[in-house]
DNA sequence: CTGAAAGCGCTAACAG
DNA sequence: CTGTTAGCGCTTTCAG
């Protein structure tokens, strides 16, 4: 059913019936509501398509992701509320999932969506830098180098170093890290903290306990297993995100590693899945569901023609102590014992 | 940036272009590469808008949400998975939030999007009954009464039955219920559960432990406060799904009153938020990500022009017992005590 | 093998 | 107040 068929039942142009579904002036009320009724009776709705070809605006923004998993998804739910009462609707675009698209779909995305379906987009985990020139668009914890967009993303850093310290505390010396995306700035700030925790305890880090996860599951379960074969394995693993971590939980389980009595394990995000594996997973919260409410918000900001009160957001990072972390089991005697530091 | 600017730099016409974006024969090889070199360099990528509304395929499944929340989050999680190396893209698209939009916002995004925008639809909760008439379409958790469409649920009646019957066991008999969305078939089963499981027990239905709470916040939390405010307020709560049974946690908390010591509580879902609640949620799990992949099975299928083997599949439902469901509280001297059955 | 032309469903000037 | 006309960016006949 197109708008033609409308016109035709009410006998009236095409032109006529936008009018009357776009409310713009110039028809009279007795052909206004005639066309209305044939409108409600066929129950027609315009083409979201063929509108956005012609007027480009929408009312519609876009977020654009690599894939639908845990961290997206919850993005998504903040997204959902922030947008509630703006007049807006959401629209989700997925790359297809992980590897599979190279590098740079969310540029490809954007330049096939832009300018025309939606009228602002939330780019997630950017690969690439993207370019300012299209749609109003921000972008959540992006790849390294500043982008031009206006950013969300939250405190890696100060985030990796407590959960490390964490770990140290605990009297872990011998601690892995399983590193995320090489080219996310969040996850080179992880492993940033990570090394400025180890330094500062005066512990030199080790390459052979760094093995890059890469935040996909069969390259974190390979790293995981290389950490955990390692002839004098760490006594504890810091995941650059929960998944990861959470593999890890899975190899040390085929290991036949008690976790956390022979290893503890600590991840970043907190997304739900940390809570409902086994052990739960001591992480690092950072609120992921605040960064889609904030990105909606600063993103509706500009598409209002406002100025933005700040380009960059970044969220604080707490860390969640479960049942995945315990006690460095006692020391084998390669060196004298340290004391154990205080909690 | 548009096809013609393509053209223009590659010093041919846009049909040529658009021949070679679309890997058509009969353009020579040369013409070929002095094309597809403009197209990398210039890092061009057609807009979907436009080719399909043209060419009415786009290699894009919707779902079709009401809202973004922890149901469809989890949904989309398992949606995503199942979409990986099947050569289509996702494209969710919230209606914009609960309330706002009237019944029938699913009819009327696919007819916004349908037949263009999109391949083939998946519709979450859908509210009305639904056209078959449009693209390959799949509904999940539909309204009451059979629509035409392939669809996919939980078994709602079991697992409303087993919810109720495991605080039978617990010594409970005055069972309150917080009542779903009346235009759900799902939530219209999980009351028959209900009532199926007392009756079976000997107990009679007492309408004024039924509240309505329609899956939604402020409803819900009205529903459980006039349950919890009873002048002989039930000892325990199954709520249809697992927000209002939060809710219900927080009224709780509000009225002093103890979960699961002097209430217990059911929910339904087992969305990630009944584990981190407080207390953690005993619930019926319905594997909503199992749904998520079940639904783009079978669309993936239509799509492939295959019949359905399955037209209407039901995922199995199985109680998930937390910390917010205790032993009956010992009972006033109302009538005579009968004997705790065991679990 | 290539390009001109028509048209997808809609909106926006502009005439009538 | 209403209808005619010209595109939005693209694909697809169909001539050349």
């Amino acid at each position: 059913m197109t708008i033609s068929d409308v016109a035709n039942r009410a006998g009236v142009s095409v032109a006529t019936v936008s009018k009357v579904l776009n409310r713009r002036y110039g028809v009279s009320a007795s052909t206004m509501s005639k066309v209305q009724a044939v409108i409600d009776e066929l129950g027609f709705e315009s083409s979201i398509v063929a509108r956005s070809l012609r007027s480009h605006r929408t009312n519609v923004i876009g977020i654009l992701v690599a894939d639908l998993e845990p961290f997206s998804s919850e993005f998504l739910k903040g997204a959902g509320r922030a947008i509630h009462g703006s007049g807006y609707e959401l629209m989700v675009y997925s790359a297809g999932g992980p590897g599979a698209e190279h590098v740079g779909w969310e540029r490809r995305n954007l330049s096939r969506l832009g300018g025309t379906l939606i009228d602002g987009a939330i780019i997630v985990t950017p690969t690439v830098e993207t370019p300012d020139g299209t749609i109003p668009s921000i972008a959540v914890d992006p790849q390294r180098g500043r982008s031009g967009l206006p950013m969300v993303d939250s405190d890696n850093l100060k985030g990796a170093r407590v959960a490390v310290e964490h770990l140290l505390s605990l009297g872990h010396r011998r601690i892995g890290f399983l590193a995320g995306r090489p080219d996310l700035a969040s996850a080179e700030q992880r492993e940033a903290g990570y090394r400025q925790a180890l330094t500062e305890h005066g512990i030199e880090v080790d390459p052979a306990l760094i093995q890059v996860g890469a935040y996909e599951q069969e390259l974190a379960a390979d790293a995981a297993r290389s950490l955990l074969t390692l002839p004098d394995r760490p006594t504890a693993v810091f995941a650059a995100n929960d998944r990861s971590a959470i593999e890890t939980l899975e190899v040390a389980r085929a290991l036949e590693i008690d976790v956390p009595a022979g290893l503890s394990v600590v991840g970043f995000d907190n997304i739900p899945e940390s809570v409902m594996c086994e052990p739960p997973l001591t992480t690092v919260d950072q609120s992921i569901q605040d960064m889609g409410v904030r990105a909606v918000e600063m993103l509706l900001q500009l598409l209002d023609g406002k100025q933005l009160d700040e380009t960059h957001v970044t969220l604080p990072t707490e860390l969640v102590v479960r049942q995945s972390t315990a006690a460095a089991p006692a020391r084998r005697r390669t060196t004298s014992p340290r004391p154990r530091r205080p909690r």
